[in-house]
DNA sequence: CTCGACCTTAGTGTTGACACTTGCTGTCTT
DNA sequence: AAGACAGCAAGTGTCAACACTAAGGTCGAG
């Protein structure tokens, strides 16, 4: 319901709703709403209501600075831990989707997608969890709200390239650097986009009347 | 409970034993216990009883690849956010250690854990979170079991001071690549720790009859 | 007319009971 | 004697109801 848009950003979350919404009691609710919790989708204070994060400039920021980290370090394992064939099939799928995808890019879900493809590979669970399950959410809510920006997308294609080529002559320093530079790239377009046009992230004016 | 040794290590976790320990409810107990499943203390699958985590050899490895991400940009962001004052106190603090410390070294939660500091001071709260509140319970929860190992102390007091040196001298790239190296130094022993003596992480050898 | 105390109400925290699934055990069949 | 099937017990998933808290509204006093 919050990915789809059904509960606005800031809005609260009320069990009995979504409990009579899915035709379930409190309890499976509640558990759920936890573990949301878990992943900082939703924030809680005791006997308030449970909100929705609101994704403020500050979360965006501290959640790229977070990602430069750790896909960084999940670009080094991959590069050691995928097979040539793995990284072939890498190379020729994002030659595909630059080619037939400029035009007709499909962005639900996404037919590739460079970080979630390394995430998976890179052989540390732990690491494939926070990215692929944890932040992965939390970015597809930013993304639907303010779309992407332009021209930035022919650019990361060429980074994207870079990082694939540097995976396949097994140069981990390198392709670790790489993802780190396209990822501090991608915060500093996104610090600038916030800026440009203070996007609405707020929930609403409360605006007492 | 399982910090404490009171649960094993992959001992199960009966919900009704732990409600009746605390005087009550099974809902509080689930509640509970969906939060470690969040922070990785136990496992769960549908109907099949909690258990604590074992903490294999490589799980410890998966964390500490992880941990030299986070918290090499932990002490990058450190190196740029703390005060001339606080790195002072910090340098002072950690000579106070070296000068006490090396007899009676309380291991109680620690009087002084650079890594600790630096991910409260580090300015990015998801950071600090993932450092503090998710990683630190598990690297306390092998530490009880494994004590530490001799020698390591000494220098991991000089990669310390180097740490904290670089960050008063504002140089983040270097304090990162010295924090990653320390934590990467700290992974290689680990391992051949644990490959020396096998420790027994197992629940207990099935050894069916 | 404004401010403060009381009350109402919506919503969360907790509880005890019931339904369902799982693994084992004992017995039966081949 | 070995394998399989039914019954049992333990434990988890879910539910409806009760206790408690915090916000919003109302009434009275200054």
């Amino acid at each position: 319901m919050i990915l789809e848009g059904e509960l606005p950003l800031g809005g609260v979350v009320n069990e009995v709703v979504i409990a009579q919404r899915f035709n379930v009691s409190r309890g499976p609710v509640r558990e759920a709403v936890q573990r949301l919790q878990g992943l900082r989708l939703v924030t809680r204070e005791p006997y308030m209501r449970a909100r929705v994060v609101s994704l403020s400039t500050r979360d965006l920021v501290e959640i790229f600075q977070l990602r430069e980290a750790v896909e960084g370090m999940a670009c080094r394992l991959a590069a050691d831990a995928m097979s040539d064939e793995a990284l072939a099939a890498l190379m020729k799928e994002l030659e595909e989707t630059r080619r037939a995808g400029l035009n007709a890019y499909q962005p639900e879900g996404g037919p590739f997608d460079l970080h979630q493809r390394i995430a998976l590979a890179c052989g540390n669970e732990r690491i494939r969890h926070l990215l692929a399950e944890e932040l992965y959410h939390l970015l597809r809510l930013y993304r639907r709200r303010s779309g992407a920006m332009p021209g930035r997308r022919e650019q990361a294609f060429d980074e994207h390239w870079q990082i694939v080529r540097a995976m396949f002559n097994r140069d981990p320093d390198l392709a670790e650097s790489l993802m780190r530079s396209h990822i501090s790239r991608a915060t500093a377009a996104l610090i600038a986009s916030m800026e440009r046009k203070e996007v609405s992230t707020e929930p609403e004016a409360p605006d007492a009347a």
